[in-house]
DNA sequence: TTAAATTTGTACGTATGTATC
DNA sequence: CGATACATACGTACAAATTTA
């Protein structure tokens, strides 16, 4: 047993950092791996096969797993099994819907108080996402919008809705993903974005609630019509 | 989705053996002590005492404290501690303002469809919460209001509105328990409640708007001020 | 009905980080 | 500054419960 014991200290140069704790990196790299499609929608996960491919024990790899249960990204169901989550044509639009909500919210919250740096920081987001789209990097772009739009949950302060927005942001992220490797091409406009931040930084209130319903709209319908082709039942 | 199923059918005797898993077992009977005040706010949970204390290991103990800092009712310190999370006036402020946005957001979605199941069902979980309060029983109104309010988000039907609820239900019935128990009145007003139900069965959408967020003034203020009383530089 | 596969739970030991003396 | 106590974090092996074939 105590050679066991200590085959993380015979690892290569990255098996150290764990940065907090190993239930964190697992977590990141699970995530990752469903996120980047190595794992598909709706294929089961075994965790002992999954705790040895990660090259831990089964105890921090299930504390892993649950944090994903409650990230959206997995389903479990006792003694049975846990799959990847599957995509729903009601999930996409729930998400959108409260993607509106919650986006307006943030703004209501910051808007008195946009001040130089949230102008910087959000141009600065805005510019590193056209430079992934005009790069044609859909993996990349994918990331930089989902930065772009948190930026401004951030600059709320409010960590009940950053926490909420964390909470939706994975499934987003996945459905995009998937979105991705299916179809090639995402097809975020540029000109979507552009109007989206002007609008952020203009003084119409009105103006950028309006912009925000509809571009989420466009978002919304383009997942959708792409989910109805692939699975037309989708179940929640 | 699954869980919430299961949380319904776990509402009979448990004298059998647990339904589903020894987690969601010692989950409930944790957070209820959590809420019941037996574990008071800010204080350590030591697995290995409580595994004791439930009579299981500390595998299964451990992930239902996961599932319990998820629900943000324990906060954990990597090494160190897991304790009861403790009250913060901007915790508060930020439940109330999510509330408002949620809550409008539930009824935008369920207002052009209120059928008469909606009409009862609304009816008669305010009779339940007015018993409660004309009883003086307050423990009991804390779950009728949280009732009041969690019918509304489950006849929209959006997981994800019912998943957020979920979420941030926990932490407000663990301020208004400790509010109760340190106050011990709670002081929910009776017409506050009837007008919000009127408004709700009402065609007026902008009143109902203005009386949930006037709602939520109300008890914001409320568990404010006895919040700053009790300590001033609360951190989060 | 049996058997296999998988998850779930148990027990004990060791390692590690944090805090305190 | 060093040593120590403590609680968490992790590892291993085995037993039990459940679903499916």
């Amino acid at each position: 047993m105590a050679d066991g014991a200590k085959n993380r200290a015979a690892g290569s140069v990255l098996a150290r950092v764990p940065k907090s704790t190993f239930r964190v990196h697992i977590a990141d790299g699970l995530r990752a791996a469903i996120l980047n499609g190595d794992i598909q929608p709706g294929a089961q996960v075994i965790e002992t096969a999954l705790a040895e491919q990660f090259g831990v024990s089964r105890g921090p790899l299930r504390e892993a797993m649950r944090q994903l249960i409650d990230e959206g990204l997995l389903v479990a169901v006792p003694y049975t099994g846990t799959h990847v989550v599957d995509l729903s044509v009601d999930d996409v639009r729930e998400i959108y819907s409260m993607r509106v909500t919650l986006e307006v919210f943030a703004f209501e919250h910051i808007w008195e108080r946009r001040d130089e740096a949230f102008r910087r920081g959000l141009v600065a987001r805005h510019d590193a996402l056209t430079a992934c789209i005009d790069a044609q990097d859909d993996a990349a772009s994918i990331v930089a919008e989902l930065q772009l739009h948190g930026f401004v949950y951030e600059a709320t302060g409010h960590k009940l809705l950053i926490r909420t927005w964390d909470s939706i942001r994975g499934r987003l992220q996945l459905y995009w993903a998937a979105h991705h490797r299916a179809h090639g091409i995402r097809g975020p406009r540029r000109d979507g974005h552009d109007r989206y931040v002007e609008m952020a930084l203009s003084d119409d209130f009105d103006a950028l609630k309006a912009e925000i319903t509809d571009h989420m709209a466009r978002g919304g319908r383009q997942t959708e019509e792409f989910l109805r082709g692939r699975e037309g039942p989708g179940a929640g």
